[in-house]
DNA sequence: CTTTTATTTGAGAGCGCTCTCAATTAGAAA
DNA sequence: TTTCTAATTGAGAGCGCTCTCAAATAAAAG
């Protein structure tokens, strides 16, 4: 199977290379006649065009990449890369893209990455899933002008734009969830690196501000989203004695019912658990944790069209697209006091309205 | 930001746009002098070359592709992808090389999928993470010759180069175990639609065999990696009284335990369970799975190095990489008949010598 | 100082495709 | 039929880089 071209092709149909190129792209103004002719050549041969060739000659290479930054080390443990990666996956598909992963590892890695990308017309845009409030990416990207899409928040948010989940409501759902129940020291493990983290407090602060009720500092513990993290941060909190937690992932969730387990204490009877994002571990816990479910694969690849609206020269009226997330009720919250066992498959979700 | 070619800086240097390149790409003979003029003028410009068309020109596109093909479903619940993408990222950035990530979701999906990869130009090679039997991926690879390694095992294996963990082995190994800890009933659960399935039973009855011990065919179950099919398996193992069970990944067995425990059977003291993966999730369980640990990252990474060799035109001497795999001792399998929490994080592993 | 040889540079022909523009052909109008 | 317009096709100039080959320069040898 040797090299075929556009010329080549054109010779066995006796065209031109441009008419060729006409009917590969499905331009109108070709006789049916030609077009047919043509076709079957390129059906016979089964020429293929070389996308390098094109990306050249039409400065579009239909490559966009993924950005994961080298904070979010949680890529092996929390499931929700994958989920995101999926929905990206299907989008890029949708629209005959190609898609290009950038994983960086360390931030000397970022620096070489950030250089590999910009200015070498490779991908014609990113998105990018830096939820980190120190990260460079974003003005790197802004100063020479790339297009791309923010997954999440950022300090820039204002001058971008992006797709995100509606972190601020879903932590006000689980933590009002938790009030409603009549629960009366309900702590919560945050985090304070990434802007989601913020939000998610900000959710937290909103209902205990409705319920006229005013937070305790000492019932506030720290996490990175990672399973330890969760551990450590719920031992920080169990002298203080709380009766229910929000906790702002599953991943830390489960950390954190390692650490209760520790203590003797028994979920929801003893404590009262809330997690955030609805993956998985969700399910396998035991009880299965009650939590905030946010369409993460849609996200991914919504992204993705907003991307190809920037790149069509069209961009979106709207900077932000905010999905709406819903709580899911289980049995680590109380609400429903069953056997984990029982209660298995079967899943209560009040949804959210916006 | 205006678009910067050799060209001009060659302009800007006073040389000709073939020096220009030359300096870029570190070659030799050219006077020290003019190197730095030349190599200034690009620091300053921050002059970075067009990838696309020196990928045309060169007829090398240095990017290479990451095939997952639509059996592979577990991508979501399952954290062996991620992992396995983490150390074909890290292959990836070592080589200086971009990583194209295709996945496919739908059998059609993958028809288009091969054909816009095959004779475009687009990527160098391929990394394919197919291990379904019935894949169609490999031979289309074969035909049209592209360079390409697999992971995992296919039914092409000879034809291949391929990077692997020890699958046979593994299985051995965790057979062996709870042999020698005394199990007469040993039920395992399989998977009978992918090579590594094959390889897992293979070792299961190796042990049977040295042991000489025959397999009880109504010991063994049938699910496809996914963690329903470990719970639908396990009841449908329960009614033969197994005293143990051998589970070929430990999202399975994850299902499987959810079973036990509704069948009010205790582990390790009524029934030992014993996983494969070493997954997160093999720690997060309770009690903690005795488990197979395999070297995923590393897999990935090693496959990009074979590609790489492969593509350099020098082949590396054997078709295939096998690495090791090694038995980790957790509470599940009974023979440290403690509560789970108390072995948190103190691990016994007993390293395989192939 | 000339001749020979090795080093260093530049010119130029592609890589395979897109896209403009002009030439050709067909169709409509006169 | 002739004229004008619109539809259809081809020629050719790039896109920005690599790479061969020959020219130019420098160094070594005679």
């Amino acid at each position: 199977m040797k090299k075929l071209t556009l010329e080549e092709v054109g010779k066995l149909a006796g065209v031109s290379r441009a008419t060729v190129s006409r009917v590969v792209n499905g331009y109108p103004h070709i006789r049916p006649e030609i077009r047919e002719r043509v076709q079957r050549v390129i059906d016979e041969t089964g020429y293929r065009p070389n996308l390098l060739a094109r990306s050249l000659a039409s400065d579009r290479s239909n490559i966009i990449g993924l950005v994961i930054p080298s904070g979010a080390q949680a890529v092996f443990t929390d499931p929700y890369f994958p989920c995101l990666t999926q929905g990206i996956a299907r989008g890029v598909n949708t629209n005959n893209l190609t898609l290009a992963l950038f994983m960086v590892h360390s931030e000397q890695e970022e620096e070489r990455t950030i250089l590999s990308i910009l200015g070498t017309g490779l991908v014609d845009g990113l998105i990018v899933t830096s939820d980190n409030k120190g990260d460079v990416f974003i003005p790197e990207l802004l100063k020479h002008d790339m297009p791309f899409v923010q997954i999440g928040r950022s300090l820039y948010s204002n001058q971008v734009y992006r797709v995100d989940t509606d972190n601020v409501t879903g932590s006000y759902l689980a933590t009002k969830h938790l009030l409603s129940l009549g629960y009366q020291r309900i702590a919560t493990i945050a985090t304070n690196r990434n802007c989601s983290g913020d939000d998610r407090f900000t959710g937290y602060a909103n209902a205990f501000a409705e319920y006229g009720r005013t937070i305790d500092r000492r019932l506030v513990a720290y996490g990175d989203y990672g399973l330890e993290s969760g551990y450590h941060a719920m031992r920080q909190l169990i002298p203080q004695r709380p009766d229910a937690v929000f906790v702002t992932s599953d991943t830390m969730a489960l950390g954190a019912l390692r650490a209760l387990q520790e203590a003797q204490l028994r979920v929801p009877d003893d404590i009262a658990i809330v997690g955030y994002d609805d993956l998985p571990p969700a399910v396998q816990a035991n009880p299965q944790l009650t939590t905030i479910r946010q369409p993460i694969e849609q996200t991914g690849f919504l992204a993705v069209a907003t991307l190809v609206k920037i790149l069509s020269g069209e961009p979106p009226e709207s900077h932000e697209i905010v999905l709406p997330v819903e709580l899911v009720v289980r049995a680590s919250c109380g609400a429903v006091r069953m056997n984990a066992v029982e209660t298995a498959g079967q899943t209560v979700s009040y949804p959210v309205n916006p």
